[in-house]
RNA sequence: GGCUUUGUAGUUCAACGGAUAGAAUAGACGUUUCCUAAACGUUAGAUCCGGGUUCGAUUCCCGGCGAAGCCA
């Protein structure tokens, strides 16, 4: 049942008999906190075209909808703001048919006949094999993930992929400082083994060797007067690695064989950082793989005169129609550039899984690259070009500023996911009557696990993805306020209340029949009935914040009911009863929203 | 230089064009014979500047200023 849609029909049933008119749409907006009601009804649009004051018009709906509708109980005016409230049978209706429904926040899946696209892919992580995964990747991961369970709950398909840059570069210069500084005369090495390190921090550690010893050269043709632009050019390190880069490309045996041996490294310490943030992909691709795809594609676009060669046997495509520039595809030489790949493994994505939307999950420093990308797929006449969307995440700052990789100002993610670890284990200590003698040690590593990463990821979703924000390591692995591990607490209230009912064998398997609400019940009850919305929007707008948003006010307004009105104490059955099924329904909303963010909550905490 | 994004309490974040701009945190003050006080309540505090569009603008448009990114 659809409450607002019920009360929608009946305001335009209403004005209809008032005023002999029918508006196309009405919308119906949450009350203010400050006013009595739940729904608010805005009646200034209907001034000009009723010639009716604003209030006169709120007063006489209002009226209507208490003799006619049986909807609702009350309603008060204020200038062009009709606030109306419900009757407990309508809540209590509600609160029945949530709780019976056991798909309750889940949508039909799109079938074919829906207009929109049913299958959805979601690339993002894009992890460097040079280096370990930071908090920007973190960011990245939460949200693609997030994005990707909460299309699921919208009924899409969702295939989750992984494009890993193991190729180029940056990855020879870790492996072109691993020969020099990590092996011995005999070739023998450094290994993860020999360490006890893990294997994408050891190679991490090559990367930045290089980056030390390259700086070093560079100094030193500085000091000899060499300008820097060629001094960066003409370090003996950077053409080693270049000699290297033509080597890899050419299957030079030595060189490809090092590249397999120090990337199976960092492939072993990724998924161990993948495991332990719950992140997981259906497929995998290779940079390596698909970096010389493309190149048909472009001989396509110039058959059908989408792309042009210059003089210099460039090939270029004219984007200024779409308030874009000229843009390189090919090099003079016939070698790729960025974008001519991303050409290539587009279609290939699509051809292997048949989507009809592809969303990529990049930092919007990629903005124009990603427009460029659509806007040629568009030209080439690509059935899914319209399907293709940049989810784009702004950067995330330290308070000290923009992290730096090469002035060590990074925040390794493993470091971070063992350090809000920490935090929550201290924070149990911390707590008044954290009663966790029942843990196994087992168990409560599982809980601190729980609530360090709920506490991260909470942190990371919660605000609007598009936007640049400031990661506080002291406020990620707070535990209080507009927090993971707030709502997490909550829910092991609720969880706990459970308990002790159904040890006392409390019944709360139906609601009770002559109950009258408490306000704060219906507010719950009202939160509870916009839940379905909420993972429309938030599937509609790939924006995870709409569901960290809404389990932070449904955790809050339950907190709040928990301290006014008593729950196992409580003396009228009906009432009781009620009050243990709506307990019911909050704890399993909030699992199923924070299920979304990607954040489990434990049943004790 | 061109294009894009962004500017809200001390701080970190909210606000389909709607009411007295919400939270959290930090500050001040309270609430536990009672279901988990990792909770709840009271209090103080903000829309970068200037125009425009309208019943109404944090939101939309134009012009500045500040921050960031991309393209040469």
């Amino acid at each position: 049942m659809d409450i607002q849609a019920d009360l929608k029909g009946a305001i335009q049933r209403a004005i209809h008999a008032l005023y002999g008119v029918s508006p196309d749409e009405v919308t119906l907006q949450p009350t203010k906190k400050e006013f009595e009601g739940l729904y608010t009804f805005v009646t200034f649009p209907l001034t000009k075209p009723l010639r009716k004051s604003p209030a006169d018009i709120g007063q006489a709906i209002g009226q209507y909808l208490i003799d006619h509708s049986g909807l609702v109980s009350r309603f008060n005016v204020v200038q062009g703001f009709l606030n109306l409230s419900l009757t407990d049978a309508i809540w209590l209706g509600v609160l029945e048919a949530i709780h019976t429904d056991p798909s309750f926040g889940t949508l039909p899946a799109k079938n074919q006949e829906h207009a929109k696209p049913e299958s959805v892919m979601v690339e993002f992580s894009s992890p460097n094999t040079n280096k370990p995964l930071h908090l920007g990747h973190l960011r990245n991961n939460f949200l693609g993930d997030s994005v990707s369970r909460i299309l699921k709950a919208n009924g899409y398909d969702v295939v989750k992929t992984c494009l890993v840059n193991d190729r180029g570069i940056h990855i020879c210069k870790s492996m072109l400082a691993y020969q020099r500084f990590g092996t011995d005369a005999s070739g023998r090495g450094e290994t993860p083994e020999s360490t006890g390190m893990k294997g994408d921090h050891l190679v991490g550690k090559y990367y930045v060797l290089f980056d030390k010893a390259y700086k070093a050269e560079i100094a030193e043709l500085l000091a000899i007067g060499m300008a820097p632009e060629d001094a960066e050019k003409k370090a003996p390190l950077m053409q080693a690695v270049q000699q290297m880069l033509r080597q890899w490309e050419q299957g030079d045996p030595e060189i490809v064989s090092l590249w397999q041996t120090m990337n199976s490294w960092v492939y072993a310490g990724f998924a161990e950082t993948y495991r332990s943030i719950g992140v997981s992909f259906d497929k995998t691709y290779y940079e390596s793989n698909t970096y010389l795809l493309g190149k048909d594609v472009i001989e396509e676009g110039l058959a059908a005169g989408v792309f042009y060669r210059k003089p210099d046997n460039s090939i270029w495509i004219d984007l200024t129609e779409e308030g874009l520039d000229h843009k390189l595809v090919l090099r003079a030489d016939g070698t790729s550039v960025y974008i001519t790949q991303d050409l290539g493994t587009t279609d290939l994505k699509v051809n292997d899984f048949q989507n009809n939307r592809l969303i990529w999950v990049v930092g919007n420093e990629q903005d124009y690259h990603f427009a460029v990308l659509f806007a040629i797929m568009r030209r080439l006449g690509r059935p899914y070009a319209n399907g293709l969307y940049h989810l784009s995440y702004g950067m995330v700052d330290l308070p000290s500023g923009k992290m730096k990789s090469r002035e060590g100002t990074v925040v390794d993610a493993d470091d971070l996911v063992q350090e809000v670890i920490d935090a929550a284990a201290q924070a149990a200590d911390e707590a008044v009557k954290g009663d966790l003698n029942d843990f196994s040690a087992e168990g409560k590593a599982d809980l601190f696990r729980m609530i360090g990463l709920g506490a991260l990821k909470y942190f990371l979703l919660k605000v609007d993805a598009q936007k640049r924000m400031t990661f506080n390591p002291a406020d990620s692995v707070d535990v209080h306020g507009h927090t993971g591990p707030y709502i997490q607490y909550t829910h092991a209230r609720i969880r706990s209340v459970l308990r002790k009912a159904a040890a006392q064998q409390l019944a709360f398997d139906t609601i009770g029949t002559a109950t009258t609400l408490d306000d704060i019940e219906q507010q719950l009850i009202f939160l509870l009935n916009t839940y379905p919305q909420r993972v429309q929007e938030a599937g509609a707008d790939l924006a995870p914040s709409y569901i960290a948003q809404y389990a932070y006010e449904l955790a809050k307004t339950y907190n709040q009911l928990f301290d006014r009105l008593s729950i196992l104490k409580e003396t009228d059955a009906d009432k009781q009863q009620t009050r243990l099924v709506l307990s019911k329904v909050v704890a399993e909303t909030i699992q199923q929203a924070m299920g979304l963010l990607g954040v489990d909550v434990p049943e004790k905490m």
